[in-house]
RNA sequence: GGUCUCGUGGCCGAGCGGCUAGGCGGCGGUCUGCAAAACCGUAUACAGCGGUUCGAAUCCGCUCGAGACCUCCA
């Protein structure tokens, strides 16, 4: 097998992988901030790092997979407030701010089983790990690469800059930043404008506060990564993810931080996945041209034409490279749909061919083109295209155009199971949803009548069953076998 | 303004020096009482202009256009 090729943000090349510890994987993958449902914009890293997660376990490795929450610690945008998001928006739904976090928290672990990612090993939350956090706090002012100053305590990015190297991630240039780093909050207590809070003091109203040494106050956003990554994975681990947005300032503090408090550089591999665009813009928060998951489930957003099944965001994610930016639309969303279903349909076609006397495909090769692919970088959408060539000769092989030995069916089947259910993590949701009530039945009663109508040439009688159940939305389809309906 | 990406056929999207990407849609066919569905086949492309090379969508330069980060963001 040929080896796992990972793209490296902090080299910007591809890198073979490989573990720290042969056999083990430690894997921290930024999740998302609970103050709002998720929306398309969070499947794609949730998907990207889910395939990763599942490919890695499918090769063998035993993998300890952790996916942040976080609900404290990030600042208001508006620079006059300085509240923490979610206390605010607990304040303008008079709710305590744990029932905000705990409401979207579980809105968002609902959407992720929707899309068939699967959890991680830990889900921490930063909140939890308060302690943790005002330790990194001491261990970094001890090394002298904090200050405090008016309660706050704030990273001292030119004295690290001076020593190690500040931007190798993200490419920045200190001198950069000096001019063109923003006036935010607390601008006069810091030494230089580029320096970051780890510690920051609370006014009075905040909701969401601890007590500390420095101040009553809440951990900056950067620190609770660099915690609970080196709580649960070391101080040196394997693959750091997230979305190329918190490239810059989030993981590049975090590296700092971690690289004071651990004594050296923590991550290996990091690896970010590309933005979700909408009209060519990203789609996000700050925009308001974000589309939730909930919403492109049900359908109910003014700017989609119908409901959109989660195997098919799924699907349309995975149709793309993980490090392209992806276009929404409603016509691509229903390509991505016709060529989920399409698959879906070729792995229950496959289940009825019947082996033939010799192989006149190669099956192993199919299946060195998709290991090929998704080795390269986890490229899905080579590794997709190959399927579809699979879809190809299933419908040849049920039409006894091409034939298949036993043993290269059972592989067939095999290489299916593995690439298209548990690597690319798609499932069969027809199946799953259309055996539920009475209306099935019924249907399947009409459609027998509308048969029988059929057998005696009664088209009349057959047409007006068709047409009046294509009146109420219902799809009749019909094949040698017989017909089939859809809603 | 600084740093960095990207511009591929009607749409979405791979490829990153020579070999058909793929999906959706279109067109042609098979099947069917008809239609739909399904399946098979097929056409259309690399923003523009130069350069390097035997050969460029792929490398280099310029021009035009779009976007990301520099502020919370997946």
């Amino acid at each position: 097998m040929t080896d796992l090729i990972l793209y490296n943000t902090l080299s910007r090349k591809k890198e073979t992988f490989s573990p720290i510890n042969p056999g083990k994987v430690g894997m921290y993958v930024c999740g998302p901030t609970v103050y709002g449902h998720a929306h398309l914009g969070h499947a794609r890293p949730a998907i990207t790092f889910d395939v990763l997660f599942r490919y890695l376990k499918k090769c063998g490795y035993k993998v300890r997979y952790v996916r942040n929450i976080t609900d404290v610690g990030h600042l208001e945008a508006d620079a006059d407030s300085g509240d923490d998001k979610i206390a605010k928006k607990a304040v303008l739904e008079q709710l305590e701010p744990m029932e905000i976090v705990q409401l979207y928290t579980d809105s968002y672990h609902r959407s992720m089983e929707f899309l068939n990612v699967r959890k991680p090993s830990i889900e921490p939350r930063a909140s939890g790990h308060i302690i943790e956090q005002q330790e990194m706090v001491q261990k970094i002012l001890d090394e002298g690469y904090a200050y405090e100053s008016n309660g706050s305590v704030y990273f001292d990015v030119k004295k690290y800059d001076n020593n190690h190297n500040y931007g190798k991630l993200s490419g920045r240039v200190l001198e950069d930043l000096i001019t063109t780093t923003r006036e935010l909050d607390g601008q006069q207590e810091k030494r230089n404008p580029f320096d970051f809070a780890i510690w920051k003091k609370a006014n009075p109203e905040h909701l969401m506060q601890w007590t500390s040494k420095w101040s009553e106050g809440f951990p900056g956003w950067h620190l609770e990564c660099s915690a609970m990554s080196t709580k649960y994975l070391g101080k040196e681990f394997d693959i750091h993810g997230g979305g190329m947005d918190l490239l810059f300032p989030h993981h590049e503090c975090e590296i700092a931080q971690s690289r004071i408090a651990n004594g050296r550089h923590s991550v290996k591999h990091w690896i970010h996945n590309n933005m979700i665009t909408i009209n060519g813009q990203k789609m996000g928060k700050s925009l308001g041209n974000f589309i939730t998951l909930d919403e492109l489930f049900s359908g109910t957003h003014n700017t989609l034409e119908k409901a959109y099944s989660p195997m098919t965001i799924r699907f349309f994610i995975l149709q793309a490279h993980y490090r392209s930016t992806l276009d929404f639309s409603n016509e691509a969303l229903q390509a991505a749909e016709k060529g989920y279903l399409r698959l879906m349909k070729a792995w229950d076609i496959l289940q009825k061919c019947k082996p033939g006397k010799e192989s006149s495909l190669s099956v192993q090769q199919l299946e060195d083109r998709c290991s090929t692919a998704i080795n390269d970088d986890l490229n899905t959408p080579i590794l997709i295209a190959q399927l579809f060539e699979g879809v190809k000769w299933i419908n040849l092989l049920i039409e006894g155009k091409e034939s298949l030995t036993e043993s290269d069916l059972i592989k067939l089947k095999s290489l299916f199971e593995k690439y298209l259910f548990n690597v690319l993590g798609l499932k069969d949701e027809q199946t799953a949803s259309s055996n539920d009530g009475l209306t099935p039945q019924l249907i399947d009663l009409l459609l027998s009548i509308r048969q029988e109508a059929k057998a005696n040439k009664d088209f009349a009688r057959s047409d007006q069953i068709r047409d009046q159940l294509t009146g109420l939305g219902i799809k009749i389809k019909d094949s040698k076998e017989g017909s089939s309906w859809e809603m």
